[in-house]
DNA sequence: AGTCGGGTAAACATGG
DNA sequence: CCCATGTTTACCCGAC
């Protein structure tokens, strides 16, 4: 089929799609400054940092396990008939070569990628536990080393005193100090430590994770001496479903970060070693060096770390054996590890935040800045849910239910049951490869941050029509019609899998404009733009509902909005009888922009009765509502939010902004 | 099996 | 002539 001969069309060629670069951008370099001896300070630092992962860890932990987990096994689960049916065409996006999978071949993941066998909105999801999963783990062992390291100070600071003249006050100072010092240090040292790690992930184009095993890790990991707090931190989130295990007989960790990092290894053990305790690393440690020859990046432990399945094995053999038949190449496993690339990416993205983050949480508290101003750390996704969106609450009104939790529709909602999803979804289900079946026209909306920022930087294609983007793109201007040079910079802006083939899409976007009658041309002075008649929009979208009801109700549900959530979105949907307005109104951006968006939502909510989010197809993303996007550079990317309600509310802000589409991609945040 | 909407390819027209 | 922009037709696919 598509044959990419097409001359790229100018424009366009933002060859690189690879907006991730970030992830070394150099903010992060200073170091921090230790000048701060007082006792307080440190205190009050670990305090604050204890807080805050108390906060994540406590909010995610719980579904964290269960979602993962799920998710993991639907999608592992999931076949899709014709995966391979389309594998001609070869293009090696640079993006995705950053990461070389082991097992596959750049081109072939890039394939995968781009059949979109898992939905958007499945990746997401995944990306989101994961990315939380490896947040929570990184604070844990942040913390744990940090009290570890602090521990030992304190150790041989007193043994020093003791020899020496005790009660001198210098002494304490001294100790204080040491104490502050090594914090830094460690701060200094998990951020390599992650830095590489990360480096290594990429380089392997995976990272397991086993959903299942989550709690252990952190466990064994605090078993040690740990300090109160840290013990106590631990009690609040384990204590939830706290379980048996505790034998750290096995030492699985969550992540299987550290054996693909040796270095941290090192890192690692060295300070175990100092003090003898780590039961965990420890045991990771000998696992590498003793069965140097049975280590297998996917094999830990005795469990299969393959992502979603945790089988048990005796012996590494058992193991291979089971690694090359149950996940051999098929289109399952190429799934998976699809999800996996995407995952790696992501988690990369928002280790890059959080770097900032850190150094800005730091920078504050030695800065001893004046007020308590939150720190403008988008962090976005899972923590940016939790925390970061203050940024945004100070806008009003219409920020409905947009709770902190309601973010994630995803997210969250999985956490809640994870019933449903299963088998349907997972099995059921085959690829949706570019026809992402019918109705995806629906209103692209929430969710969008993370989506926004998922298809910015992934080369996924949107589960949308040609015309849903359009449109969208269209409404999004300020004034309601773009020319069509614009909505190509829209898309290609919006859309990383809109960078490469140029001329397929654009003859797309070009035959979608001439072909629905919802696509007005209007001559302007200098040329002519294009504008959406809603009406027109509106009626041709009635056509299905939204695939079939079960299908959706059982997304619906087991997204986790269950009857809740839907008896809330027609609530609303209700208070909103989304008069539809018509063509190319132009006028104030603002509220116009808003007011479109919003019953934008709505009306694809209506048209589909369920819609949203939970299209019918297990992926479907809800639309990704880059609704302005382009002010907010670090910041949150957004909330989505199961219901268009929400997000649109959320951005309601932002609206007044526009600007023009054209300029090129200045605001893709940078990540 | 037929219909329908959507995606892709391509031919063709037009104007700069 | 080339290219961007539009229009139109054809064909394929998947969902219903």
């Amino acid at each position: 089929m598509m044959q990419e001969s097409g001359t790229e069309a100018t424009s366009n060629g933002l060859a690189n799609q690879n907006g991730g670069a970030s992830v070394e951008g150099g903010a992060k370099s200073a170091t921090p400054s230790v000048e701060v001896t007082a006792a307080d300070l440190l205190h009050l630092q670990q305090h604050q940092a204890l807080q805050v992962a108390r906060q994540i860890i406590l909010q995610q932990h719980q579904q964290q396990q269960q979602q993962q987990q799920q998710q993991l096994q639907q999608i592992t689960g999931r076949k899709s008939p014709k995966a391979n049916d389309k594998q001609q065409s070869l293009q090696v996006p640079v993006s995705v070569a950053m990461m070389t999978p082991q097992v596959i071949t750049p081109q072939q993941m890039q394939q995968i990628l781009q059949q979109q066998v898992l939905s958007p909105q499945q990746l997401q999801v995944l990306l989101q536990q994961q990315q939380a999963l490896m947040l929570q783990q990184q604070l844990q062992e942040f913390y744990k080393k940090q009290q570890e390291q602090l521990h030992l100070q304190l150790l041989q600071q007193q043994q020093q005193q003791q020899q020496q003249h005790a009660g001198s006050k210098q002494n304490k100072e001294q100790q204080v100090s040491a104490q502050q010092l090594a914090f830094q240090q460690q701060l200094l040292q998990v951020q390599q430590v992650q830095q590489q790690h990360l480096l290594n992930l990429q380089r392997q184009g995976l990272l397991t994770i086993q959903p299942g095993q989550t709690g252990l890790p952190l466990h064994s990991l605090t078993q040690g001496m740990i300090p109160a707090e840290l013990q106590q931190l631990w009690k609040e989130v384990t204590n939830a479903h706290v379980k048996e295990e505790h034998n750290h007989n096995n030492g699985h960790r969550g992540l299987d970060l550290s054996s693909p990092a040796p270095p941290k290894n090192t890192h690692l053990n060295h300070h175990a070693s100092s003090n003898g305790q780590y039961m965990s690393h420890k045991r990771e440690a000998s696992t590498h060096e003793d069965h140097s020859h049975h280590s297998h990046p996917l094999y830990g432990h005795g469990v299969c770390k393959w992502p979603g399945c945790e089988a048990v094995f005796d012996d590494f053999y058992s193991f291979l054996k089971h690694l090359n038949n149950e996940h051999a190449l098929d289109d399952r496993s190429t799934a998976q590890c699809r999800v996996q690339m995407q995952v790696v990416q992501q988690l990369e993205l928002q280790l890059a935040k959080d770097k900032e983050r850190l150094q800005a949480m730091m920078t504050h508290l030695h800065v001893k800045s004046t007020e308590p101003k939150n720190t403008p750390q988008p962090l976005n996704l899972v923590s940016n849910v939790t925390l970061s969106k203050s940024a945004h609450s100070a806008s009003p009104p219409l920020s409905l239910p947009q709770t902190p939790t309601t973010p994630t529709a995803p997210l969250t909602p999985l956490s809640q049951t994870h019933s449903v999803i299963t088998a349907n979804s997972l099995h059921g289900v085959g690829p949706m490869r570019r026809r992402y079946s019918d109705k995806y026209n629906m209103p692209i909306s929430p969710d969008l941050s993370q989506n926004k920022e998922f298809y910015m930087n992934a080369e996924v294609r949107p589960p949308f029509t040609y015309a849903s983007l359009i449109r969208q793109a269209i409404l999004e201007s300020p004034e309601k019609q773009l020319t069509l040079n614009e909505v190509y910079n829209w898309f290609t802006r919006m859309f990383a899998y809109f960078r490469r083939n140029a001329a397929t899409w654009k003859n797309a976007v070009r035959h979608n404009l001439s072909l629905h009658k919802c696509f007005v041309r209007v001559e302007n002075v200098k040329g002519a733009v294009w504008t959406v008649d809603e009406l027109e929009f509106q009626k041709r979208r009635p056509q299905k509902i939204s695939g079939s009801p079960n299908l959706v109700k059982n997304i619906q549900t087991s997204l986790g909005y269950g009857p809740t959530l839907s008896a809330a979105f027609q609530a609303s949907m209700a208070e909103n009888n989304i008069p539809l307005y018509t063509t190319g109104s132009i006028g104030s951006p603002t509220l116009h922009s808003l007011a479109h968006a919003f019953r934008e939502e709505m009306n694809g909510a209506m048209d589909h009765g369920n819609s949203n989010g939970s299209d019918s197809s297990p992926g479907r993303s809800p639309l990704p509502a880059m609704h302005h996007i382009k002010e907010e550079p670090l910041d949150p990317e957004d909330h989505e939010g199961p219901l268009s309600l929400v997000t649109t509310a959320n951005h309601s802000p932002d609206f007044d902004h526009h600007r023009d589409y054209d300029d090129e991609q200045g605001h893709d945040d940078m990540l």
